[in-house]
DNA sequence: ATGGTCGGTGGCCGA
């Protein structure tokens, strides 16, 4: 089983990205992030079209997060318990879906960017981050075996060569010091970056800005992630970036991220079949 | 050429 994150930046302006990337990739499961659309306005058929059930949650223009699945998609979940709002933090925003898919419950989540140090934005990035962690560790104290999938766009860089240069993010959010302790703190609940093993740094990213021409300059970071629970690690046998997805025109800023299970590998673009003589 | 972007929206905001 192949699970891939993205964030897609618009699911109605990359309709038919994502369905070539469908098309190639082989994923069993595909969570998706910032679909910036509400759910009557969710182009759903890119994925019933090709067989996979697909879950979305969106309230607005804004953020929008959907998990597409052809292993099954049951208990679908929307936001996790303690989910804070922003502004009201009893509105919780269109941040969270969770659903079972093979037997794995696979969060898409879209954590807040933090727009600048000290913003109320940013306060709320790291409740954000905390809330999850704890719902987390509610979930593996109550069931140690639960094989979780926490992926999605994290906005944190966690390590210094997650980004292209550290001097350029002086003051920065995405590689502070408390979003930093937020990021650790969750994967010391249980919840481990498993791609970062099979697609070691540094220059290895997973979204480049638009601007700047950040892509073909090699600036880009590494926020987007696949965090395992401990049953769900000990499956884990491959990731991969598809970089490739990255490139030409109507391509999202950032890039899927794959991880395969039980021997698959996590190869972006499925290798051709096998021939017999 | 020393700066160069998108998407959704509605006449800017968010990333």
């Amino acid at each position: 089983m192949r699970i891939a994150t993205w964030n897609v930046n618009s699911a109605r302006a990359r309709a038919e990205r994502i369905g070539a990337w469908l098309d190639r990739s082989n994923v069993d499961v595909l969570a998706i992030q910032e679909t910036k659309a509400r759910d009557d306005q969710f182009p759903a058929t890119i994925f019933t079209d090709r067989g996979y059930e697909v879950a979305h949650h969106g309230l607005s223009q804004w953020n929008g997060v959907a998990i597409a699945s052809r292993v099954g998609l049951a208990d679908v979940q929307i936001g996790f318990p303690g989910q804070p709002g922003y502004g009201d933090p009893e509105e919780p925003e269109a941040r969270a879906i969770a659903a079972t898919c093979g037997g794995v419950q696979v969060w898409s989540l879209y954590v807040p960017n933090g727009r600048e140090v000290g913003h109320d934005h940013y306060a709320y990035k790291l409740r954000w981050l905390e809330a999850l962690r704890d719902a987390g560790t509610a979930r593996l104290a109550a069931d140690p075996d639960a094989q979780i999938a926490y992926v999605g766009d994290f906005n944190v860089a966690p390590e210094d060569h997650d980004v292209w240069d550290m001097a350029a993010f002086e003051g920065a959010t995405h590689v502070t010091e408390p979003e930093r302790a937020a990021f650790t703190a969750l994967t010391e609940a249980g919840f481990e970056d498993v791609a970062r093993h099979y697609t070691p740094g540094p220059g290895v990213y997973t979204y480049w800005d638009y601007k700047g021409l950040s892509f073909p300059k090699r600036k880009g970071m590494r926020i987007d992630f696949v965090l395992a629970s401990p049953a769900l690690r000990d499956r884990v046998s491959g990731a991969g970036i598809d970089r490739e997805e990255r490139k030409g025109k109507g391509a999202s800023d950032h890039a899927p991220v794959i991880v395969g299970l039980d021997g698959v590998d996590g190869e972006p673009v499925a290798k051709p079949k096998e021939t017999t003589k």
